[in-house]
DNA sequence: AATGAATGAGCGTTCATTCAT
DNA sequence: GATGAATGAACGCTCATTCAT
């Protein structure tokens, strides 16, 4: 059986729901653990307690059913992160911080982290999803005067593709501070602050 | 058949060797079309012309023919580019032409930018390469004083993340010049380039 | 089609079981006709008039198919061997009609022969089974104070040594009352009866 | 490359005779280590240090090539064996010494005991071969008034099966005196032998 | 709505065999 | 005679999908 890590309202839905809930669930658990080609439609059923038949009653295919589980997946870090960094005032901090949260995250609970790397090049709503969640905080520092750039689309992914090479690597190589500070200032830089600004503000922002 | 992008010395060869180079040929072409984990040994032997069974003459896996071809691939174009971009002298300059002409060279030519977003995250080899490519011009830069950020693998790393993205993103839009720019600006700015010379640096550097 | 040696209570079972029943009827009579390894799944399969995937709805493998079979196979045997010679009351003559009950029924119906042949040296638990089904006779015999050696597992598969080798024989050669007698009078040897009483005993206990 | 086990009079022969000697060596090794069944034509050809379609100059197919080296290989032994047993006087100790003989070979050099229990069922002449082997020793035992029983063929085959059976168990679960024993007296007592005498001939032919 | 047995196309892989060199 | 690249049928096995229950 599958932990609800995202649909603990299921027992308000109905019984159709909550077996789309659970097989969303299991999808998220089983890509997480055996990558998003690998995971089959009967071990997703399986792992939900369900036969492999019930699968086609929700969905009309394995993508379908994953490109789901993806959004669903992002959208709850999100909200969590957002939360945990409601304190934070100055734009660029948030994300930065925001940023090596998700990272930090998925290094502590690789469910998540490979779950993101499998979806990213496979899924081009999932690209969007993500690349969305940190546009206000790129909009707050755009107001506070601390970014002269256009907070575009394009920049947002360029910030998500940091981000996920930072996950990548740090899977593979296991968790590394200098990889989350680099890719701290490389996010700065990026969005103008001079490098020996970038570096200040980093060491500040993730290790005070 | 498949077009021979990459043996067309393949006349001079003994026959293993050409067929070698076939099986190589067919698998960049069908791993382009579709995708790495979709490209099957049958697949690529077919479109060689050759027999299934040909393939185990001369590799041991898929794995080992995508790797082969991968590397192959990527080592052609930046062969190719390099000579191209011999007459620049600035380093940073060299290193954001070299970037478009990469990214320029797969929108035109598909076949090249699929395979290449399709290794990217399977191929650990691969990124080494790739990254590889623009060592000697970022080393380049810094002797040059250009730009004052040690160079190291994560920020080649980063570079290509960014380089991968802008072919992601065109493959699927078509080709766009704000991209283009946009991500040469990116690049920069990831050295530790100003925004506003950066914009200066991209336009000048890429359009004239 | 393949008979139904063994499931002809199939009808009274559920649609898993008669499933089962049936490949294990087919493999049973392909490993009878190909012998052991050339046995292949989708020949079982298709002689049952399944697909080939189903197979692997009900066995891991084709190892746990044959061995089911085949221990299927010699159980049905020996319970009606067993039911055959129940009003025998001398232990050595148990011995040698039940023995020599097998060696006919495999030359009248070689499907038996053939299995037995093919799989005596293929799995260990047959062999087990096969030689355990003659220890309550031998004991017998031992308690009647017919003969005076130690019972074994070794004594048992000596037994069945040269059972399987009458089999063997008759199989190739055709039926024939010599070797028959000869196999009896040389079990009876071996459990310590003099050749001249072995003699009179095989001939007396085999055809009256 | 393969030790010349029985080829070493390879020298004095013509290319062709070599090639094929070199096969036959081959294949008793490949064999021997890999099974019956699992000995490729590739594999015994490469172990020999030729190209796999040089089989086809000198075979028509696996089988007949298996067939010369199981007699290769037997009729080796068979010559080693007797002249180690050429003192021994007594005719049965000959046969229940070669018999030990043979089973210890194969326990201490597994090529010979997988290779016998490979084949002997797979290969009529095979069987043939062994079972001749003994015949002169069975004759003198029988001129020597040693046993009353008429040597036939079948008698050679069942003092064969329970040899093979032998090595079969020891293979398996190590070298065991106790079979070897027990072995020994069952051939006697196959040939007519009373239990207790046959017990006081094993124990000393065998262990002095 | 849920089931799970059955399906069969497709996979990667092996290997006996052919044949041009 | 020897070679070894090429062959393609066959293998065991996986899995998305269907459908009767």
């Amino acid at each position: 059986m599958v932990d609800r890590y995202f649909s603990n309202k299921s027992l308000k839905l109905g019984k159709r729901e909550r077996t789309r809930s659970a097989l969303i669930d299991s999808a998220i658990k089983v890509i997480a653990e055996k990558g998003f080609e690998s995971a089959s439609i009967k071990e997703i059923t399986q792992a939900a307690g369900l036969a492999n038949g019930t699968f086609y009653n929700h969905f009309t295919d394995r993508e379908s059913l994953a490109s789901e589980a993806a959004g669903v997946a992002i959208f709850e870090i999100a909200l969590e992160i957002k939360e945990e960094v409601k304190d934070i005032e100055d734009g660029l901090d948030k994300v930065i911080v925001s940023s090596d949260k998700v990272v930090d995250r998925t290094i502590n609970a690789p469910t998540w982290g490979k779950i993101i790397i499998g979806a990213w090049h496979h899924l081009d709503d999932f690209q969007q999803d993500v690349a969305q969640i940190m546009r206000s905080d790129l909009n707050l520092a755009k107001r506070q005067g601390l970014t002269s750039l256009p907070i575009n689309k394009l920049l947002e992914y360029q910030i998500c593709s940091l981000i996920v090479l930072s996950i990548s690597l740090q899977l593979k190589n296991g968790r590394n501070k200098a990889t989350r500070l680099e890719t701290a200032e490389a996010i700065l830089r990026l969005l103008g602050i001079a490098p020996a600004e970038a570096k200040q503000r980093a060491q500040k922002a993730l290790f005070g």
